[in-house]
DNA sequence: GTCTATAGCGAGATAGAC
DNA sequence: GTCTATCTCGCTATAGAC
C-alpha cells in the first residue's frame, strides 16, 4: 500500500503542504511556526527543511498549488456556458467563504503579495489569467445575445472577481448577510443594467460616440 | 508650543498609533515587532508599555480609531444625497486603495478577527454599522424614484460594501485595471437592472406575490 | 530523507531609576 | 510617563547521526 521511497516522499511533500496550509491559514504567516507546520504534517522539523529551504519558500509553494487549482476550478466553470458558468462560479464562492481555510489564505496571498515585489508580481499574473477566463465568458454571452454592454468585457470581468472576493470576505465574517444566490442574481441584474442604452423608446440608436465596438479590455 | 504634560502624553498617544498603523501594515500584524513601533514613534519600548498593556491591546486600539473614522467618512457620504454620495463613495474607495496602508490595516483586521472571536464580534458590529448607512441611502433612493427592486435594500447594501472591498482590492494589487469612476458606474448599472420587473411591455403588474413591499432586511 | 539536539538570534514584556 | 537594561522564551535554521 504505500510504494516505493519516492512515492513516500511525494506523501511528505503533500503532507507538508497541507499542513502548512492549515498552520498559515489559523496563526497568519508571520506567527505560524515551522515546529508547528511538521507536528501538524507528523514529521521533524528537519524533514521540513529537506523538503524547502526556508519558511518563506514553503509558503510560496503553497501560494503556486492553490493558484493551479484556483484557475483550474474557474476553467472548469468556464467549460459550460454562461447559464451553467455563473451558479458554478457561485459555489466556488460559497466553497471557499465556508471553507475553514481558504478565505484566509487569499487574504494571506494578498497581503504576502503587497510586501514582496517578487511574489505580488506572481499573484497578479494569477490573477489576470483567472480575469482573462472570466472576461472570455462575458465575451461570449455578449455575443451571443448580440446585444452592446456600458462597460468593457475587461471591466465586466473585474466588477465579478471583485465581487465575488468581497462576497466572500464578508460571508465569512458575517454568514447570515450574504445569501446563496446572491452573486449569480447580482451578476445577472448587473448585465441587464448594462445592456438597455436608454430608456425603452430607442431600440437602437447610442448616441454619436465612436464606433459600435466596445469589447475585451481592461483600462 | 507643547501644552501641559497631559497634552504630551496625548500625542504620545497618537503617535504611537500612527507609528502602529505603519509598522502593522508593513510587516504584518505577526512580524510586526514593539520595538520597532517605538521606534517609529520615536519612543522607547518601556513607553509602548506605559500606554498599552500588550502588542494585542495596541493593535486593537488602532484599528477601532480606525473604525471610528471609516464610519464618520461613510455618514457623511450619506449627509447628501445618492446623487452626491455615489461618487463620495468612488473617492474613499480610491483613497484606501491608493493609501500606502489603509488597505493592509483592513485585511489585517478582518484576518485578526477570525482568529480572534471577540474582535471578530466587534469587526462584524463594525460592518453592520456602515451597512446600515449605505442600506439607508438605498432606501431613501429607491422610495425617491418610486420603484421597487428585484433585491432586499439589505441585499444592495452587501453588494455595494462587498463590491468596493473587492475592487480595493484589487485595484491595490494591479492599480491599472480598476479605473477610478468603475465602483459608481457599476452601482449605477445595477441599480438599473434590478429597477425593471420585465421586458418594456408592462407598465406596473409584479406577478402575484406579497404585497409591494420589498425593503429593509438582509437575510 | 528523516531524526534529535542545539546554535543563535530576536521577540514580548518587566524592573527600577529618574 | 519615559527611559535603559534585562529576563525569558520561542523562533528559524543548521549539524550530524542513522
Amino acid at each position: 500500500m504505500s510504494g516505493s521511497r519516492a512515492a513516500a516522499k511525494a506523501r511528505t511533500h503533500e503532507n507538508l503542504l497541507d499542513a502548512a496550509a492549515t498552520v498559515f491559514a489559523e496563526r497568519g504567516y508571520g506567527a505560524a511556526s515551522v515546529e508547528e507546520i511538521a507536528r501538524t504534517a507528523g514529521v521533524s522539523v528537519g524533514s521540513v527543511y529537506a523538503h524547502f529551504t526556508s519558511k518563506e519558500k514553503l509558503f510560496v509553494a503553497l501560494m503556486e498549488r492553490r493558484s493551479a487549482g484556483e484557475f483550474a476550478t474557474a476553467q472548469a466553470a468556464l467549460a459550460d456556458g454562461f447559464e451553467a458558468a455563473v451558479p458554478a462560479l457561485n459555489r466556488q464562492l460559497l466553497a471557499e467563504a465556508d471553507s475553514a481555510h481558504l478565505a484566509e489564505l487569499g487574504a494571506e496571498a494578498w497581503l504576502y503579495g503587497l510586501r514582496s515585489p517578487g511574489f505580488g508580481a506572481e499573484l497578479a499574473a494569477h490573477h489576470r489569467r483567472v480575469h482573462d477566463v472570466v472576461v472570455e465568458m462575458v465575451t461570449r454571452e455578449r455575443e451571443r445575445r448580440g446585444t452592446t454592454l456600458a462597460m468593457t468585457d475587461g471591466e465586466v470581468g473585474t466588477v465579478a472577481t471583485a465581487l465575488a472576493r468581497g462576497l466572500v470576505h464578508y460571508r465569512r465574517m458575517s454568514p447570515e448577510t450574504v445569501p446563496d444566490d446572491l452573486f449569480g442574481r447580482t451578476l445577472i441584474a448587473l448585465l441587464r443594467g448594462l445592456e438597455a442604452p436608454g430608456p425603452p423608446a430607442a431600440p437602437a440608436s447610442p448616441p454619436a460616440s465612436g464606433p459600435g465596438d466596445r469589447a475585451s479590455d481592461d483600462a
